[in-house]
RNA sequence: GGCGGUGUAGCUCAGUCGGUAGAGCGGGGGUCUCAUAAGCCCUGUGUCGGCGGUUCGAGUCCGCCCACCGCCA
């Protein structure tokens, strides 16, 4: 039985998730759920990662400890998977001792080879970034980002001979594994096998400079390098390094060919090279063989811009699931996105999806299909069957075109193989109207054959729609009829004519009600000061289901859309709606950002609370230095001054302003905005500019020269 | 700067071996009435980023250029 080991990269417990994190996790999901319903034996992992410096940093600023800090995030992201219906086998944290026994067993394997040396690194430190720097990133001696002076430290460390492995991961590269790219998509590929051939330097995999992390085995006061500790949580997670490696044996590949085993870890592009560099060339250098494959996907973004929690644009999941449910969500995301690149997240698109896919098409067909059915039958599925039908055609093509989008990652592609077998059910009932003929003839065996066909099309649609929505999947099933099993439907139930014939069907109301947009929005503007919630609330939300209508309580708690916005406008806006937290999206448009569209009136109607604004920090600073930035149009690098601190930071400012037009000039920076680098370089703040119509043209805030400089605006 | 990628209908994207461009959504028109103001039917002459080349013929191959993105430096 073909064997397939599943991974998602284990996050990072300073985060909060976010729709980044949700869209990995449910696509694994989906893969997962796709191998299962082939039959094949499936592990799927995911977990946390909680080593590192900005744990120890959130710790020492509660006054707590950073295993207290990861005990309380951890479970958030356990939570959430949960309800997303993510049916992972296991979750790992690298805090647990499983996880630290594996990676001492790997590194003393890695030691055994001759790959780990001791050697020193000295060079400008700075104290508050804990980092080195290259001395040309340094302004006049002092950090970039502090303004302080560097200190020229000595650290030792212990390197692996990355070098070493170049030849040998070019060759994975070209060869790939089994017949497949190592990489995919080859574009991702292209980029890791130009970054190996550029040539490898060794790689630092112990630090000093931190407490928190694993002890690098016989070197006191070094700790494993945060990489090397989670990337082997993938092995750590099947009992590596613990005695009992038959998980090992079962779902990690033999490296030989033997027995049909994959393993496949699913990761975002920002963390390829991880992955598909280091990640490898330990495991060559530990004789363990690689795995099968790494399947990078694009970032979701928002306004054209990558989601950042410290640009405070970030889409927690929490929102639209109010609303619409879980099931909308990961049909929405795994819809949306052509697989590999970015995509815009919005939630008008996601709304129009919603009522295009699953409102319109296969809600309002289910609803159509199972009320007719149970009229003209007595309510039950009818009792002849067809086995030559243009549904039939539809479902077995959609079937097949859903599995090879499955097997190339094209998810898109397996959404659109179920819309297209909906639209198939919807036009058949067109064409055969069989609300006529029954009228005109009762419940002939023509009509029970016409039933029959459009409820099996719905019965494939519901099992295809399994991997990607599974309550859903599990809820049309049920109302037609059919059993729906504990396990997940399987590759034998696409075999046309499984509903039972007699069977109870469940009329029930809408699966997916139709939301109204604008209904939608106003109740979301009117609840701007509603605080945004982090915790996903579990279980269902009570409100929103159709009234009058007989309703189906067990099934509608997992995936109830909860009303959306219905149509009635005005009174009606149901608390669940209503309640939702808007996602906390300035609109802003950093002037240091040129590729930034001007910011419009696009979300004008939104208001924020005046708590939401003081997280801007604005301060007014003086402009000491200023010169343009090489090979660029628009931008300037200026140095200034807010108060006693100087900084650096780039403005998009350079159409508009020459150097000399700058220095001594008031301007109102943004002065907690997170460092961004702009051309190489980090820029520590944002110059605030009015965008002229038309042109974009920048048009600096004035200030009143007189004003001292590290004031605060507001 | 080096390497890689992208640029196709209002939007999101498909376009395999070169043969006078497609889907979904949105928009417009029509129609049925079983269904969630849902469904179904009709409706796209788009400089396929620009210029040049190869070819009987290029979105599809080659060269140059422009814009944007990614990786690296």
């Amino acid at each position: 039985m073909p064997r397939r080991y599943l991974t998602t990269p284990i996050y990072y417990v300073n985060d909060r998730p976010h729709i980044g994190h949700l869209y990995t996790t449910v696509v694994a999901d989906a893969l997962a759920r796709f191998h299962r319903f082939l039959g094949e034996d499936v592990r799927f992992l995911t977990g946390t990662d909680e080593h590192g410096q900005k744990i120890e940093k959130v710790a020492r600023a509660e006054g707590t400890t950073p295993q207290a800090v990861a005990d309380r995030n951890a479970p958030t992201f356990q939570r959430l998977w949960k309800r997303f219906e993510v049916g992972n086998d296991d979750f790992i944290r690298t805090t647990e001792a499983r996880h630290r026994r594996g990676v001492e067993a790997l590194i003393a394997r890695l030691d055994a080879a001759g790959d780990l040396y001791v050697a020193s690194h000295e060079g400008w430190y700075c104290v508050g970034c804990e980092a080195f720097y290259p001395e040309k990133d340094l302004l006049d001696g002092r950090c970039p980002t502090h303004g302080t002076a560097a200190e020229w430290q000595k650290e030792e460390n212990v390197f692996f001979r990355l070098s070493r492995y170049a030849d040998r991961l070019l060759s994975l590269y070209e060869k790939g594994v089994d017949g497949r790219p190592f990489v995919y998509p080859e574009t991702r590929l292209n980029e890791v096998r130009s970054f190996v051939a550029s040539g490898l330097k060794d790689l630092s995999v112990s630090r000093t400079s931190i407490q928190w992390g694993i002890p690098f085995p016989s070197r006191p006061g070094h700790v494993v390098y945060v990489w090397l500790d989670a990337l082997t949580n993938y092995l750590t997670a099947l009992g590596f390094g613990s005695g009992d490696e038959g998980l090992v044996a079962r779902y990690w590949p033999s490296g030989d060919g033997r027995g049909d085993v994959r393993a496949v870890h699913l990761v975002g592009k920002d963390i390829l090279r991880f992955h598909a560099v280091y990640w490898p060339a330990f495991l060559m250098s530990a004789g363990v063989p690689v795995p099968s494959q790494v399947v990078s996907h694009g970032w979701w973004l928002r306004d054209q811009m990558k989601m950042s929690k410290s640009v405070g644009n970030v889409v927690r999941p929490d929102d639209l699931v109010e609303s619409f449910g879980v099931d909308a969500l990961r049909w929405h995301l795994l819809a949306e996105m052509a697989f590999g690149q970015d995509a815009s997240f919005s939630d008008e698109s996601f709304l129009a999806r919603y009522n295009a896919d699953l409102a319109n098409g296969l809600g309002n067909t289910l609803s159509r299909v199972v009320r007719m059915a149970a009229d003209a039958f007595g309510g039950k599925t009818p009792s002849e069957r067809c086995d030559d039908n243009e549904v039939m055609r539809a479902a077995a093509k959609a079937a097949s075109d859903w599995r090879r989008a499955f097997e190339s990652y094209r998810l898109q592609e397996a959404a659109d193989a179920i819309r297209a077998l909906v639209t198939a059910i919807d036009g058949y009932l067109t064409a055969r109207e069989p609300w006529k003929l029954v009228k005109a003839e009762g419940a002939t065996p023509a009509l029970h054959r016409i039933h029959h066909n459009a409820l099996e099309g719905l019965r494939v649609a519901a099992v295809l729609l399994w991997p990607i929505a599974p309550a859903a999947s599990a809820e049309v099933l049920r109302r037609i009829g059919c059993a729906a099993p504990e396990a997940g439907p399987r590759e034998g139930d696409l075999e046309w004519g499984r509903i039972p014939l007699g069977a109870p069907l469940v009329p029930a109301p809408p699966l997916f009600p139709r939301a109204d947009a604008k209904a939608y929005f106003a109740a979301h503007d009117a609840h701007k000061e509603t605080p945004v919630t982090d915790q996903p609330k579990p279980g269902a939300t009570p409100d929103g289901v159709a009234p009058s209508a007989p309703s189906a309580p067990s099934a509608q708690s997992a995936n109830s859309p909860a009303g959306a916005a219905p149509a009635a406008p005005a009174a009606g806006v149901p608390a669940a709606a209503a309640a939702a937290a808007p996602p906390s999206a300035p609109s802003e448009t950093p002037s240091t950002s040129p590729s930034a569209p001007a910011a419009t009136s696009a979300e004008g109607g939104a208001r924020i609370t005046i708590e939401e604004f003081f997280r801007t920090d604005l301060r007014v600073a003086e402009v000491i230095a200023a010169e343009k930035v090489e090979r660029s149009k628009k931008l300037m690098k200026l140095r200034v001054r807010i108060g006693e601190e100087e900084r650096t930071l780039v403005a998009g400012i350079a159409t508009a302003y020459s150097p000399e037009q700058l220095v001594g000039r008031k301007v109102v920076v943004v002065a907690n905005l997170a460092p961004a680098r702009l051309m190489g370089i980090e820029s520590n703040g944002m110059v605030l500019a009015a965008s002229l119509p038309g042109t974009g043209e920048p048009s600096l805030l004035a200030v009143d020269p007189s004003v001292p400089s590290g004031t605060k605006v507001k």
